[in-house]
DNA sequence: TGTACATCAGTGAACGCGCGTTCACTGATGTAC
DNA sequence: TGTACATCAGTGAACGCGCGTTCACTGATGTAC
């Protein structure tokens, strides 16, 4: 929660644009990116509903401004995650799954702003960028994983890459959704996800298949 | 396009509930789960606001319906995809992941409506037997495609029914997100999934590997 | 250090809008006899 | 076949609501001299 026009002793609210963004995430957290309204996000961070058009052009731009600043910390986890492929890229990638899960289950607002807001990129010109630098550590990870086996058969790292991220977000919006949960038995997002990989990985080569 | 009050002659519509249904299909699919209105879909189907409450409880039961009949619908696609199995699990699989995309992409109301409404078990009692109907036809597959490797090997079948499922509505939503056609390189879904899958079941070791 | 003034970042009232839902009603249809 | 009546499936007006956005405004802050 951020401050309430009570706790406000100034007329200057001081911060107020990243009260805002906070004040978005919270709404979005609760009641997804189409529940979130700027009247209560102005009301959230203690100011009139005029107050926002002095940061944001309108209430797109707050959701594109989320989303971007989501991508950005995306893109920086799974480079840490990442962390040069070391100490081999198979831990490495595995620690990528992890993290992409992390991220989607620890800051689902940022999440939803990036992937399920419809934002185009004519109100939030800076997303191709910053979600292609997210994508280019899968196809880094990707490019390492395959790099032991033959050229011949190595598919296109894009491809790999898409695989790999259709099966984090697959993953992660089942679970968030609880569609899974739907359902009786009890599986994490993460045993989904680590062990699909793991299979995968196999079928590229890259891991021993379990009877050899 | 359903008909307008002008087309109508009668007091009675006839045919209201349908239309109703019809009509939120056409929004959902302009608009997504969350820009569909009751009152718009009054407005399509030529009747006043007031006339759906005759049909439906409320705005969600009208989501649960089509949620419901979509899942009934999806069952069925999945259903009659895998055939029996015939004629060899493989091949049949595959039909099932290529008609799951052809579901989403063709309906992508009534996959909004099933994946990205928010309905509750409270709101739509039955989704859970008919959303479970669809899972089983994964779990069906997945069961005929493990049988030609040791028990031992055999991952357990939901998880399996979880991977591909995740790896499907991954590869559906991001796609109709157009997530991914903000990249540069034209792949289609279809293609992500299939490659996707058969190096997944090359990794069960139900497949050859490239090397052998 | 003091003052005049421009600029910034708020206010609060108002606008038009469309929504979900309720209500008493009424026209049309179906049924019992 | 005709009639009385119950039931069904609509109407249209109204409600309260909250929203996004604009507007003229004003208090606070920063700066030039």
């Amino acid at each position: 929660m951020t401050k309430r026009k009570s706790e406000r002793s100034s007329y200057h609210h001081g911060n107020l644009k990243e009260a805002l963004l906070q004040a978005a995430r919270e709404l979005i957290n609760d009641k997804g990116t189409h529940g979130f309204t700027l009247a209560e996000a102005a009301r959230h961070a203690g100011v009139s509903p005029a107050a926002p058009y002095r940061h944001f052009k309108d209430r797109n731009e707050i959701l594109g401004a989320l989303a971007i600043e989501g991508f950005e910390r995306f893109a920086v986890a799974l480079e840490v995650a990442w962390e040069g492929g070391r100490p081999d890229a198979i831990t490495a990638f595995t620690r990528v799954g992890r993290a992409y899960l992390v991220f989607a289950r620890d800051d689902p607002a940022a999440y939803k702003a990036m992937f399920e807001a419809g934002i185009t990129l004519d109100e939030a010109p800076g997303l191709r960028l910053v979600s292609g630098r997210a994508f280019d550590v899968l196809r880094t990870s990707a490019s390492a994983i395959v790099e032991r086996i033959p050229v011949v058969q190595r598919p296109p790292v894009d491809l790999m890459g898409f695989h790999i991220w259709a099966l984090s977000h697959g993953t992660a919006t089942l679970f968030a959704e609880r569609s899974l949960g739907r359902g009786r038995v009890p599986i994490s997002a993460d045993d989904v996800l680590e062990s699909g990989v793991l299979i995968y990985l196999r079928g590229l080569g890259v891991l021993p298949l379990l009877d050899e």
